[in-house]
This record gives C-alpha cells, structure tokens and sequence, in this order.
DNA sequence: TTGCTTGTTTATCAATTGAAAAATTACGAT
DNA sequence: ATCGTAATTTTTCAATTGATAAACAAGCAA
C-alpha cells in the first residue's frame, strides 16, 4: 500500500517544476511546518502539503538534516539585514529616535509564528546556529547600544562588561518576550508593539544612562 | 528480541517498588527526559534511565499523555507559591525591595532547565496549560505591580489597560529572558542574576511612574 | 517523430514508536 | 511454609518514520 493518496490527479494534472523552484518549494514549505509541529514533522506530511509523494524530497536534499539546515540558513541568515547596524549607529539623530525605529524595524522581520518558532525551537535543540545567532545579537545590537549611550554621556568607548552585557540582554529579552506573549495570545495584529517598544526603549536608556553615571562618579 | 537489553542483573538485582513510589519515579525521569529532548521522547528511553521496562509505564500511566500531564501538574502548579503574591503586596516594605525580592524568589524556582525548556516546549506545543499559566502571571504577578506602582503615586487602583499590562510583560518578559540566555550559554552559575533583576526592576518602576504621571496630569 | 535528460512516482526496507495481552515473580499476610 | 496480591517482564502489534532503488513520464533537442 503507498504512503500517501497522492495529489487529486483531477485539480493537480502533475505539474513539473525546474530544479530551483521545486527546491525553494519544499524550503517555504518546511519553514511553515517546522514552525508549526517542530522539526520532528515527517517528510510525508511536508509532501502532503507540497501535493507530491515523499521520495521526491530526497532528490533535492541527501537528509532531512540537510533540508533543516537549509531552512535555518534561510530563517536566521537571509532575514539579517546589515542595514540595521549603521541605524544604530547613527549619531545624526537623537538615540532614542535611533532605537525606537530600530526595533520597529527589528520586530517586523522577527515577530512572525516563522521566525519565532523556528528561533525557539532550534534553542531548545541546542543547534549551534542558534547560538551563533545570539552572539551576533550580542555584537552587532547590544554592544553597539551600549557604546551610544555611553557616548550620549560623554564616554570614551570601552569593552563591555558581561553584567554591562547582561543588562542589555534583560532590555532586548523584553522586547523579544512580549513577540512571544503576542503570538501565545494570538493577537494577530500586534496593535501595542510601538507602545511597548516605546517603552522599553526609554525605560532601558534611563536606566543604563543613570548606572553608568554612577560607576564613573564613584 | 526483547527491546531493552534490561537492567544489569548483577548491579540491580532487580528491586521492587511500592506503586507511589514508581510512580513518582516516572514523573521525576519524565521531567528530566521530556526537559532534555522534549516531549516527542520515547516511552522505551524513559524506561531505560529508570532501568525498567516500557510497558511497565502503562501500568501507572494509560497513555504517554497522561504522563505529560503529570509533569504539566509538577512544574507548573506543585511551583508556585501562594506567598509570592503577598511579598508582592506587603505595603510595610519599600516596592523596591519587594520586587528585587520577589524575583529574586521567583527566578530560584524557576531558573531551572528542567522549568524553562518544559515552559517553552509546552508553550510551543500550544498547550492550554501553558496559556492558563501566563494569565496567572498576569493576573497573580502582573496587575499586583502596577497596583503598586500606582499606590506609591497616590493614585486609586483601577483596571489596567491592555497597553500596561504589555508594559509590565516587557518588564517581565526581560528578567525571563535573562534566565533563557544563561541556559543557552551555558552558565551554571548565574552570577549577575541578582544585578540584572535590579537593573530591570528599577528601570521598571521609573520608567512606569513617569508615564503613569503623564497620563494623569495630561 | 525520435530520443534523451531529468523530474516524479511506485514499491519497499529496516528501525522506532505507543500500546495491549499474557506470563512471571517478588513479597507481605496468613 | 504457603498463598495470593500486585509489581514487573516477555512477547507481540500495527502504525509511522527516514531512506533507497528502480520504474515511469514530461518536455526539450535533434
């Protein structure tokens, strides 16, 4: 007995792809489905949903492993945008208008289900590109966000500290965490994301502007 | 052929237990093992780290989702404690030192692997009991701050609104997310937990008397 | 039309999974 | 010492999984 009932041979009269978009198929199609059940999802459901029986996956990826991988390169590489960093760094405009904009920015190429899941669930099997994410996350956001509000106080740069470091993450945590909490309460339009932004934002310059002053006073 | 090659006979010459005791025994492996590799983890490695067979699990559980349940109940309600809420509210005490001490308290219980990866891998599976659990921390954690922070500005309780209560998950969201960031670096020891809950906690309350003020002077 | 390249399906495997049924054996009560 | 309850194992299923090999067919080139 086969596996699947394949496609409906009525609205589907086999259709053939080239090789570069059967591929990119089965990549959008997997960021989709991993995100939904996991990375344990089956190959057969993923061809279920691409209307093309189980085999064929093999003929574009060697393993599942590498159809994964090719999903993470997707998600985590392609979405970065280097733009990101030189807004930040911006000196011709005021901080604050800087960060806001930034994680305006930030938050709508990562607040989907897509990225979201798929970033959490790669956490939790301990890929290393997950953590490889987060130390750019850490160099190319958090450090430079600290080396500007340093400089708003008249600072010479320096290297971070890990507490420094640490209290950035607590700051960008919180931005990403309400992401999380939106999309756990299906709130599909994320009415409050500029509010609470916003919010964090200015509550995190406040906060670092005055430990800082203090750590150089005392 | 047998699945498990079966405890060592010399080392464990195969020993008893009483039906409580078992059974406790597999909802403590559970945690460990479902925390590890999530909840798609075989019933026969279960059986394995206890050193017993697999179908001897179907004794003390129906099925594997009930044992799921078991671990739900174990973490997320045997945790919590009653009394956080009154350190929250014990108005004899500075709200500073109340909220440094109450997530002081609160992340000793919860800034475990075996807590944090089952929150999220139940948070990603959708699970009820994880969208019941975060309107307790809404509820219980939440809307008792905000009623803090405005008693300590003069102002009457009312209901919060849904933008301050995404404030305070921004908030909470942020020492949460500290404690994940160690987890996935690896950090044994988490040194700067007590300095990053201050970080938060202070910029949290400034940050919110400032525009709890704004709204009721504009 | 013929023929060839290559995208796609068919058929099949071995391993793993949750689960049921029945046989066994530890151990406390008598 | 014997007996019976209940803890544990043995055996076995059917379903699902990732993966392979071979057959098939769409569409382009000659």
């Amino acid at each position: 007995m086969p596996d699947a009932p394949s496609p409906d041979p009525v609205s589907t009269p086999r259709r053939r792809l080239s090789s570069d978009e059967r591929r990119a198929e089965f990549i959008q199609k997997s960021i989709k489905l991993f995100a939904e059940n996991g990375f344990e999802s089956s190959t057969r459901e993923l061809a279920r949903r691409l209307g093309v029986t189980q085999p064929l996956l093999y003929r574009y990826f060697p393993s599942k492993q590498d159809l994964v991988s090719a999903v993470y390169d997707e998600v985590y590489v392609r979405r970065w945008r280097p733009e990101w960093e030189e807004l930040i760094a911006d000196r011709s405009r005021p901080l604050l208008d800087r960060l806001v904009e930034f994680y305006g920015v930030y938050t709508d190429a990562i607040f989907h289900p897509d990225w979201i899941r798929i970033y959490l669930y790669s956490g939790l099997k301990g890929e290393e590109i997950n953590t490889r994410y987060m130390r750019v996350v850490s160099s190319k956001i958090l450090t430079p966000i600290l080396n500007e509000v340093r400089h708003e106080l008249g600072q010479p740069p320096r290297e971070a500290t890990a507490d420094e470091i640490d209290k950035l993450w607590v700051f960008h945590g919180g931005i990403f965490y309400f992401g999380v909490v939106n999309l756990v309460y299906q709130k599909t339009a994320p009415d409050g994301k500029g509010q609470a932004i916003a919010f964090g934002v200015k509550a995190m310059i406040e906060a670092l502007k005055s430990e800082l002053a203090e750590d150089s006073a005392g």
